[in-house]
This record gives structure tokens, sequence and C-alpha cells, in this order.
RNA sequence: GCUCCCUUCGUCUAUCGGUUAGGACGCCAGGUUUUCAACCUGGAAAGAGGGGUUCGAUUCCCCUAGGGAGUGCCA
């Protein structure tokens, strides 16, 4: 049976690396051997909470995942499909499972409180269990509307998680998860897994924070009459400090890492690879990223996300990109940058960020000043004198430097650093030989001429 | 406070009681090189601490420490 997977986020906010990390793992599952290629990854929008929801941040998450190349073979919204939620929240009512509660949030807190002071677990008392009828309506004459908590069976609950092995949680220690708020509008538990059986969901695939979610939700499940889904928990993300990632959650949201120049496929292989037993280094595809996947290379401890390693496998993504795949982009930065291979195939080696091109596009094709120790003003000016003549080409270079051998008897670093310093203004770059032909006759003589009269 | 999970080179990890504790990235050295990069060769580098169990523990158990998560009318 091939997988049928879905990510499922709140549109209250943009995409950042810790759930972006829960889709691509979801996505890879479907996609790759796990699914034998041909799982189903549904997007689902959980906008039940349609204060915070908004339509703006639905289609930034959209946007973020489409940057990211993880396409969806169906989606929709919870928003849509409050009658289905009804319908199972009717069914609870009638077994009993669904039962109405009236403290207020105050209430609740400051039952917690207590128990928290008496050194007991924070877990809900079911007082409203014993409720009457004379009772529940002598609150709604008041004026309070119910919330109604899901009853727990008080059982241990156990399930064979995909990345975790045996779990179990003892559903006596957690509260009695509230499926309907005062207001009547729906938490995420109860729609999750009403759509989750409705969409025939194969494999619920999320971080580890919900585990304890798990529990209770797979009891929802059997009281639907339905089999749970297999349950695959991931570790966390921490940063490379191993502190919590989330503090710093808003500068590595996926919209300003995409700002910021990071390729898609450097992202998409450090998520796929950090925390696994499999070497963090450049996929080729997402394909073959998934062609690679499984939950069990998938180790138990949070893992570590890394910016310097992100960094450095965007570089690799570059070294390897085609012109043909950047060119519109490097039009966008410089059209000077775009009109023929050469430049790209040239300084594409240098580049950590594609927008690094803007640098050496100045150093090509605008002004720089050049870089000359005093003592190699002389040799300025007999670089002067053989530059050879008319257009340079590929061949210009070995020409020109083989002549400045054989006259000033130079030769190595001294021979070649002195030049590249003149005419790029700085010590490191791409290959001289290409960046002459860039940078040509008319800006390479005016540049020698400067270095000559900065004696 | 309570519950769950985790802890092996700098980093990500392999090891399912007996290994010279392996690999990858990074790092260092040498080679090559027209800088940088790339590439080649070599090298340094690890079982958090303490108790058990056992002929033998990185591996199993307990404790401590550290880290992550949960404990919401958030998801």
């Amino acid at each position: 049976m091939k997988p049928v997977v879905r990510f499922a986020p709140s549109p209250t906010g943009r995409l950042h690396v810790g759930n972006v990390r829960t889709a691509l793992i979801n996505w890879l599952f479907a996609k790759g051997q796990g699914g034998t290629k041909g799982g189903t990854f549904i997007l689902r929008i959980d906008d039940t909470d349609t204060e915070r929801s908004t339509a703006e941040y639905e289609q930034g998450i959209k946007d973020d995942l489409t940057w990211l190349g993880l396409a969806w073979d169906d989606t929709f919204n919870q928003s849509a499909k409050f009658d289905a939620y009804d319908a199972a929240a009717d069914t609870l009512r009638d077994m009993g499972l669904l039962y109405a509660c009236y403290e207020t949030a105050d209430e609740l807190e400051r039952k917690r409180k207590i128990a928290l002071s008496r050194g007991r677990p924070p877990v809900y008392d079911r007082a409203a269990l014993a409720l009457t009828d004379a009772e529940k309506a002598a609150y709604e004459a008041e004026g309070r509307q119910p919330h109604w908590r899901f009853k727990l069976s008080g059982d241990r609950c156990e399930w064979e998680d995909c990345v975790r092995g045996t779990q179990s949680i003892d559903t006596a220690s957690i509260s009695d998860p509230v499926l309907i708020r005062g207001d009547g509008s729906y938490l995420y538990t109860l729609p999750s897994v009403v759509d989750d059986i409705d969409a025939k969901i194969t494999h619920v695939v999320r971080g580890e924070d919900h585990v304890t979610n798990s529990g209770a939700q797979i009891e929802i499940f059997r009281s639907l009459g339905s089999a749970a889904p297999e349950m695959a928990h991931t570790p966390l993300l921490v940063g490379a400090d191993g502190q919590g990632l989330s503090k710093r959650l808003g500068s590595l949201s996926i919209r300003q890492l995409a700002d910021d120049g990071v390729e898609p496929l450097a992202l998409a292989s450090l998520l796929a690879r950090i925390g696994t037993s499999d070497t963090v280094e450049l996929g080729e595809s997402l394909a073959a990223l998934a062609e690679g996947f499984s939950f069990d290379k998938i180790g138990r401890a949070p893992a570590r996300f890394d910016e310097k390693e992100l960094w450095s496998l965007n570089a690799s993504r570059l070294h390897g990109l085609g012109f043909d795949a950047v060119k519109t982009r490097l039009a966008e930065i410089d059209p000077r940058t775009a009109k023929t291979p050469l430049f790209w195939e040239t300084v594409r080696e240098n580049c950590e960020r594609l927008s690094d091109v803007a640098d050496w596009a100045e150093v090509a094709f605008g002004t720089v000043t050049p870089d000359v120790d005093a003592a190699d003003t002389d040799y300025m000016a007999a670089a002067l004198a053989s530059l050879p003549e008319g257009d340079l080409s590929d061949s210009s270079w070995g020409d020109w430097t083989g002549a400045l051998k054989a006259e000033t008897g130079r030769k190595g670093k001294g021979l070649f650093m002195p030049l590249r310093k003149a005419l790029t203004g700085r010590a490191h770059g791409p290959n001289m030989a290409a960046m002459l032909v860039l940078i040509g006759r008319a800006r390479t003589i005016e540049r020698l001429e400067a270095a000559t009269a900065r004696a």
C-alpha cells in the first residue's frame, strides 16, 4: 500500500526551518523508497482558528513550500469541513466520550497552580463529569458556554512509532483534551483525526512535540471506529549551540533564508540529512534525497541545525549550477552578468550565494582600486608594456605571463599575484585567465596605469 | 514539580556483550596547483560521571549531571 501523508500547518505565520523540515520529511517518505515513489503528499491547512488564521499566511506557506520544491498532490482547508467535525463530535457525545465543562480559563489556571504547588501533575480533575443537569443549566443561565473535553480511557496507550520504536503514553497522566472551545470553534485535535480518517492517511509524520497528543488522538481514532495510522515522531531541531531553536525562529524563516540567498536544494539537503546516519552533503535533487530516505536512519536525539553547514552546502550548490539555471536571476542582480555564460562559469566557484556575483561583476566590468605593493611598481610598468596586442582571449593570460616570466625572471606567486591584485583589487578570486578576458583590454590598461601611478 | 526522550571524535553518526570503536564533514600536515577552490596522501580526534550485572561492557540495569520535549479553551 502506498503511503498517504499530510503536512498540516496553521496559517498563523510563515514556515520556519523546523516545520518545513516536517513537511520535507513527509514528502521524502511519500515520494521515496518508503512509498515506492508513488505516495501521496497532502497539504492540509489547519485553519479552524479563524481568529488567528489569514489568507496571506496561507499563501505564504504555499509559496514557501513551492520555493523548496515540495509540490502537494492535494490540498484543502479545515475551515471548509466543519460539518464533518460536527458529526464526529455528535458521535463522541452519543458515546459519552465528549463532555461539557464550564470552568473558565482562570479557574483552570488556578486548579493547575494548586495541583503544582501540591507537587501533583496539573491534570484536569474531571469535575465537570460530576455536574448534574441542574448545575449545568445554572451555569448556562449565568451565560457560560461549555467547552467540550474528550474522556480519555485512563489506560496506557501503546503504538509502534516508525522512528521511536515502542511508545506508550499513560492516558491517566494527561488531561482530557479540550476538543471544542467555549465559542464552539474546534481545536486542532478532533479535526485532525477526522481528516486523517477521511483522507485515509497511512502515516502521521510530525515532530516529537506531538507524542503526547498522539496518545489522545489514537484513542479518538479508535472511538470513531478507525484504526490509527502509523505514527512517526521525529526529533526536533536545535541550534548549533545545542539550545532549542525556537528562540531564534524568526531569523530562520524560509522567507528570510530565501532572501538571504539560500538555494532551495541546499536547505533541503541539510534538513533531510541532519540527525540521520547519512552524511550531510548536497543531494542531486529532492527525488534523489527521497530515494535514500528512511525512518530508521533518523536518530532520536535532537538534530543540530548549523547555518555554517547550510552556507557550505549552498556554495556547493552554486558551483554545480549551469548558466541557464541562473540566467534570469543573474539578469536581475546585474544585467552585465547575464550576457554570456563565460562570466558565470568563471565566478561561480567563488560564490557562496548568488548575490556574490555583484562584486565580481564590478571587478570584471566596473571599477576597481588596484592593490599594488610599492616594490611591484616597476613590474606593473613591465606588465603594461608587454600586454599582448589586440583583443584578449583565452590564451592571452598564458602568453602575457609567459613573456613577463622571461623578461623579469619572476615566477610562481611573485609573477601572478601582483597582476591579480592590480587587476582585481584583491588577493583571491576566480581563474585569472578567464578573468582577464572578462575584464578586457581597455580596463586592463586602465588598471595597470593606475597601479603604476600609485608609487 | 511530574512524564517522556536523548548523551560515542569539533559536528552528524556506525556498533544490535568480545572491534586496533568504523565512516562522513570539519581540522592539521604533506603533495599537486597560477591565488582561492578542487583533487591526492597521511594525521590528530570519541563512549558525560558514578555504581552495578557479567569471564568480559560503548552495548544491559540503577543513580547523578547535562540537553530536548510535553504538561494550554496553541499547533
